[in-house]
DNA sequence: CCTTGACCTGAAGTTAGGTTTAGAAATTAG
DNA sequence: CTAATTTCTAAACCTAACTTCAGGTCAAGG
């Protein structure tokens, strides 16, 4: 095998630990692009081991597919990325995260006192607006998921 | 409607939010038992408003039915479940949480370093130990989800 | 009484995120 | 060169958590 010939997707399921089934898989989500060898057989860029350790660790929090492939996409296209790319990214994909917790540690704030109280099956529980969409959207109830019933 | 019928289906999901469908599926998995009227219609006590409000709070932590049902069904049987009913399960609840945040907030705190980095490949790398499973199993690379790969 | 809306059951459909399978072609090891 | 691996595609299958649908029943208002 030549040098730079590239990683077969068999030796990216190794280095990562994901399944062969899941790269491929991520193929048709877009989250890589790898390109073909003259047998058709996927190659892969070093860079791409990266690629799908940060799609790894985005699940983890809880990011769907889409939503990783967002930030993916705003990664440079013609040219391998650099290190301040990737901080770019991460800086990026961060502040998502300190949103994430800060929402959970908000609802977490409020379970003791709003558990054992009468009005967890009321609108007006501080836990039936946990992101703080109160008052966005008009008067009545807001519900759990930030969406009017129905 | 004389009084202590108990509450109907709709009148439920009107309360929570909840589809009417939801509600009857929450039932299959075990999270409510409503007892049924002389015309076969469910009927539902007050206390599974809160039940049900438990039910979508603790879905927004990631918590799956199965894992929600084990809490729920350490409330007591015979009786309604009082204020302090609910508070023992907010205390076991809560801790659950912080052990979530916990771990999110750890794999927040390396991300920065890490995802610049060339180790984010690697196994060494701290973002593959997330929760600490480390060094419990034996040596050899942990991969992401604390898993072996294959 | 009659109509309308709420409710019933069971089965099938939906989305996300993959895995499994089957049969064929490419690659690698000896 | 031959045999054993890998890889290929397409389609089917899988789980969780529901929703939708079809065909029928129950309940409440006028």
């Amino acid at each position: 095998m030549a040098i730079s010939e590239g990683l077969s997707i068999g030796a990216l399921a190794d280095r990562t630990g994901l399944a062969v089934s899941a790269i491929r898989y991520y193929e048709t989500q877009g989250l890589i692009r790898p390109w073909r060898n003259a047998g058709g057989q996927r190659r892969f860029q070093r860079s791409d081991l990266r690629r799908l350790s940060f799609v790894m660790i985005a699940q983890q929090f809880g990011f769907t597919l889409p939503e990783i492939r967002a930030e993916l996409d705003r990664l440079p296209g013609g040219r391998t990325p650099t290190r301040s790319d990737w901080a770019r990214i991460s800086r990026s994909f961060r502040t998502r995260l300190d949103e994430k917790i800060g929402a959970l540690e908000k609802l977490r704030d409020n379970l003791d006192g709003c558990i054992g109280c009468g009005c967890l099956s009321l609108p007006a529980c501080a836990l039936y607006n946990p992101v703080d969409k109160a008052a966005a959207g008009g008067q009545g109830p807001r519900y759990l998921m930030g969406d009017t019933p129905e």
